[in-house]
RNA sequence: GGCGCGUUGGUCAAGCGGUUAAGACACUGCCCUUUCACGGCGGUUUCAUGGGUUCGAAUCCCAUACGCGUCACCA
């Protein structure tokens, strides 16, 4: 690609930002990033008046920045082919709404929704297509003039070539070739005066000079719209690539039915950026080699549009747990921490701002704990072998590992050993275990059970050592002795 | 319904006329660990169907089925 890469990312800020747009937005991303002139521009497309929010605005920043796709133009940013929100370029699309009217390409229509409606729902009846009938396709300056006299306010058709083919490149799907005729005259600009989506996405994508268009496969049919568009304007189509869309466990679309579906929510549950980078990048698109790990580095470098799948790709939370497991492990427990406090509180664990000392032992047991986590959230899982000191006995099992006739025996020396410690560290507690089952002569299993049930209530669970270490001698001792009175 | 796109294991997927049809997640077996998890080594499971073309087809062509998208004064 010899000219220079100009994409765009053009959400309309509508809701929660979504994981596809997400993806749509990485990809690219990944493409302005891998190209060193490439430039990313942000374009916020509020035409729905009704429906756009500042605050979906905010969101949909927030999680770029947190996802560490940055923008080289756009709102915020600038640059020379703003303004960037569409309700701010009004003044451009009615210039060539003009001039489209004035070459007869386009033309008022007083038809009222109720009528249209009527008209789609007598042509479904008949099985036909349900295209805009051209009703005011010639009407006369008397006819116009009695309507406007009625108080009829117009929207502007565009007024679609007939029997041609519209073709256009398409990245992901090749040479794409669609019928005009199965289009009709399309509204291009609303009663109120705003122009409809595929009219001003033609105009800012032309204006704002990009070359490629990569979004979602769910605008391959309107891109012939589209298409016809730039041609009667006499503005340069640029190249297209429709990725396919990301469907949920059923192979339906992703909704809320499908658990988490914004990006906010993930980064809520504790998940990693790098690790969400890393996860959507490989669904839709796969490496040349068995990489699965990839750095954002890493992705700009190996990306590439001929190696992105025309199939939809059904959303894997287990795929990502996975991934996001791998980029936790590396990660500071601080971190882990930070993100899981906010469960924490939430269910009940902590109540107050933590002094220095607490954050600093919840930091200590996040660190023993966080190779079993998928997402920082599971941190409450974990949360009672902190926090409750009163233990519950998670089993009958459990329970028979107190009763043992060796376990009296073994937790006493357990806490004399961890009494007589002068120093209570993981190097100072490891060597208790061993000595234990050489003195009383019993198997490790015989050691390690009791004092984990004692401990904690459960039968498996984090790294012992770790955990005396962290909860300290005298809480140690204080658990398993109230424990050992319970079951008696 | 018209138009369009798609269909390799439960999931993500490699493959682009000749392969024992990669790899990853999940599942599962063993090892490691005196628990669990991590990690290591194995295993089960796939070319939607039917026709062609070809010496040879997951790969090319045509049907059928199924899924999805779109046909808005939403984007």
């Amino acid at each position: 690609m010899s000219e220079q890469i100009r994409v765009r990312f053009a959400p309309s800020p509508t809701g929660p930002f979504h994981i596809g747009g997400a993806r749509s937005a990485l990809f690219n991303w990944l493409l302005a990033r891998k190209y060193k002139d490439g430039k990313l521009i942000l374009r916020v497309e509020d035409t729905d008046r009704a429906r756009s929010t500042k605050e979906s605005e905010e969101n949909i920043k927030e999680a770029l920045k947190w996802l560490g796709l940055t923008w080289d133009e756009g709102i915020d940013v600038g640059g020379e082919y703003g303004p960037y929100r569409q309700t701010e370029r009004l003044h451009l699309y009615q210039e060539f709404t003009d001039k489209l009217i004035a070459e007869d390409k386009a033309y008022y229509c007083y038809c009222t929704e109720t009528e249209i409606e009527a008209e789609r729902e007598a042509l479904r009846a008949e099985n036909k297509m349900p295209i805009y009938q051209g009703h005011c396709r010639n009407l006369t300056a008397e006819q116009r003039a009695q309507y406007e006299a009625e108080g009829r306010k117009p929207v502007v058709r565009f007024r679609t070539p007939e029997n041609q083919q519209v073709m256009f490149k398409d990245l992901v799907r090749g040479q794409m070739c669609f019928e005009s005729n199965g289009i009709g005259d399309f509204v291009i600009v609303k009663a109120d005066g705003m122009p409809v989506y595929n009219y001003a996405v033609v105009l800012d994508d032309a204006l704002m000079k990009i070359s490629h268009v990569i979004r979602a496969e769910e605008h391959l049919s309107n891109t012939p719209r589209q298409v016809v568009l730039f041609e009667a304007l006499n503005l340069p189509v640029p190249i297209f690539g429709h990725i396919s869309l990301i469907l949920g466990k059923d192979h339906s679309k992703m909704s809320k039915r499908h658990g988490a579906t914004s990006v906010d929510q993930y980064r809520k549950l504790g998940y990693l950026p790098e690790a969400l980078v890393n996860f959507l990048a490989l669904l839709g698109w796969a490496p040349q080699d068995e990489k699965e790990i990839f750095s954002a580095e890493e992705l700009i470098e190996a990306f590439s549009m001929d190696r992105v799948a025309k199939n939809p790709a059904v959303f894997d939370i287990d795929k990502l747990n996975w991934i996001n497991a791998h980029y936790i492990k590396q990660a500071k427990p601080e971190k882990i921490t930070m993100l899981a406090i906010p469960h924490l509180v939430e269910k009940g664990y902590i109540k107050g701002p933590l002094t220095d000392v607490e954050m600093a032992k919840l930091v200590s047991f996040v660190a023993v704990i966080q190779d079993h986590l998928s997402f920082a959230a599971q941190v409450v899982n974990f949360a009672d072998i902190f926090f409750k000191d009163d233990v519950l006995i998670e089993s009958d099992e459990a329970r028979e590992t107190l009763l043992d006739e060796t376990t009296p025996a073994v937790i006493n020396l357990f806490k004399d050993k961890l009494k007589a410690l002068e120093v209570v560290d993981a190097k100072a507690i490891k060597p208790i275990f061993k000595v234990i089952t050489k003195e009383l002569k019993v198997g490790g299993q015989k050691v390690y059970m009791p004092l984990r049930v004692a401990l904690t209530g459960q039968m498996h669970g984090p790294d012992l050592v770790g955990l005396v270490e962290v909860l300290g001698r005298d809480k140690v001792i204080k658990r398993i002795e109230e424990t050992m009175m319970r079951v008696k």
